[in-house]
Order: C-alpha cells, then sequence, then structure tokens
DNA sequence: GAATATCCTATTAAGTCTATAGGGTATTAG
DNA sequence: CTAATACCCTATAGACTTAATAGGATATTC
C-alpha cells in the first residue's frame, strides 16, 4: 500500500511541475489545491527539501519551488525518499540490504528469488520515468 | 514492506512443493524447518486452504499438502491471498477497485499514472511465474 | 519592526501487524 | 470404543507504524 506521505508528496511535486513559473509556492496554495492537511505537507516538503529535490524561500513571497527541471527528477529518488526502499525485502535491496536473521542461506531462498524479480521489475518503471513523464495534461475543452 | 504473513506463507508453499512426496506436512514440522511461529503459520495455512491452495488431513498422520503442481499455482494467485491486492492504491486495482475520495479525477491524477505502470510492472512478474519457478536447487556437494 | 512563511520537535490518536491463548472438532490407530 | 493426534476457529493483547496536530523558533520581506 502507498503512504499518504508518499501519495502527498507525488501530488504537491507534480503541482509544482504544472506550474509555468518555478516561482516558490506557498504551502497552504498546495494544501488546499490538493486536499492535503497542510501541517502533515509541511513534513513532507521539509523532508524534499533536506534531500535536495525542493528549494525553499522563508519569509513574505516565499514557498516551496523545484530545484531542478521535472525531466531531470527521476521516480527513483523521489520514491526513495517518500516511500523508502523500493525493494520489499531488505536482502534484495541495493541500498538499504540486510541480511535475514530468520533465513540461512539467501541463494536457496525462495522468497529472495521473487522479491528480486519484483524489485527489477520496479525498479525499471521508476528509473526510466521522471516527474515530467508523470505530468498529466488537463482536458481543455 | 512484505509482511511477515506473506514471508511466512512463501517459505512454507515452497518447503512442501520442494518435498518428492505431496503427502500431510504437519504444521510443526514447516514451523520449525522455517523458523516460524507454529501459531502464526498455523493461521496463515488455514487462509491458503480456504481459497484453494492447500488442501488438509485432519488426525494422526494429519497435515497439509499442496492441491495442485507447483507448475499450476501462480504468484498472482498466492499472493494475493497472503498480501492483498497488488495494487499500490485501489484506484489502479483490476480486482479490489475503488475511488480515491480526495481525487477529483483520475484521469489527471499523476499518482494514478505512475502506480498504473508500477502494477503493470508487478503483474508482468507475478502473472508470469509459479510456484515452481521459485524453487531454488539447494547445492549438493 | 511587524507581518509573513518556512523550520523543527514533540506528541497523540488511529490503525495494522504479529503473535499468543485456549478450546473445539474431526480423524485415525489400536 | 476411546484416546491420542492434529487441524479448526475466535478472540485478544502487545508492538509498531502511520497520520495528523500543536506550538513555538527562525529567517525574510516590505
Amino acid at each position: 500500500m502507498l503512504s499518504k506521505k508518499t501519495k502527498y508528496g507525488l501530488k504537491a511535486l507534480t503541482y509544482l511541475a504544472s506550474r509555468s513559473e518555478n516561482c516558490p509556492v506557498q504551502i497552504s496554495e498546495i494544501a488546499k489545491h490538493e486536499n492535503i492537511s497542510q501541517k502533515f505537507l509541511e513534513s513532507i516538503l521539509l523532508s524534499l527539501r533536506k534531500t535536495g529535490i525542493l528549494g525553499s524561500k522563508k519569509g513574505k513571497g516565499g514557498g516551496y519551488y523545484l530545484i531542478k527541471k521535472p525531466a531531470d527528477i527521476l521516480m527513483t529518488d523521489v520514491m526513495r525518499i517518500l516511500e523508502g526502499p523500493i525493494a520489499m525485502v531488505p536482502c534484495v535491496s541495493l541500498n538499504f540490504y540486510e541480511k535475514c536473521d530468520d533465513c540461512p542461506d539467501e541463494a536457496t531462498c525462495s522468497v529472495n528469488k521473487l522479491m528480486l524479480m519484483v524489485r527489477d521489475a520496479n525498479l525499471g518503471v521508476y528509473r526510466s520515468h521522471t516527474l515530467a513523464d508523470i505530468l498529466v495534461q488537463s482536458k481543455e475543452a
């Protein structure tokens, strides 16, 4: 299940990317437009800023903005920041590898084998798409 | 993150599939061999029986056994039973579709668009593999 | 220097997952 | 027949995670 954090984060990024001008946008505006609790969104945007996806400006006229162009923001990075490891078990994780304590041997573990394939399938999607790719044109009359 | 339920369930199925004879195996034997809490495993095997993956036999000499051949047990079925919907959001689920209450229009939702691709990637893996495919030969000296 | 908007920590409420407990029921062996 | 065996089923408790809220600190602009 996708966490609300990830869902809200993606929606916020999409909203920022869809604006013609890349000037600072206030949390409150994003929250209102995307139906998100403002305070919760605040913490999400903060983590996106700390990890180099967003920039921010304080004070009047401040807000958040994309640091890179949407076409340069990979889904792999976004998903790792928001949702955590892409692998469903630590023993097949590229960036967060950990041995299972209950499993004597990964080489003969069927869970490992299956989850390795799943990880690669997901990586395939995330690595080949950027924020620009998931923008959807709103239909005009 | 893969739930322990799914992990244990897969290990139990693998254990059953790896046995040469398809005769009933006691819960206790599986639990011991795979390092799983016996009572927890009991409930997992029960749900696999109720959904037609396993059969069971009561009384002395009883236990659980595979109803079909490993090559006929699709990972899609197993994963849906153990882990639930394959889609990460209900609005892209084939079997458990539900509209997001906070999303005005799926057609213009970037989360929907991304998760649709992820779902298809995962389905691709699960649909093309059976229990037989994830069995791993243990190395013999 | 007052208003604005982000920054940061702590906390709580809700929900889910994991595991355990305890007894019920059907089957088999002798 | 009967006693042992092993699955069947429900309920519940504890741990953990997630979602949301609260409250104030800090920096910037006009």
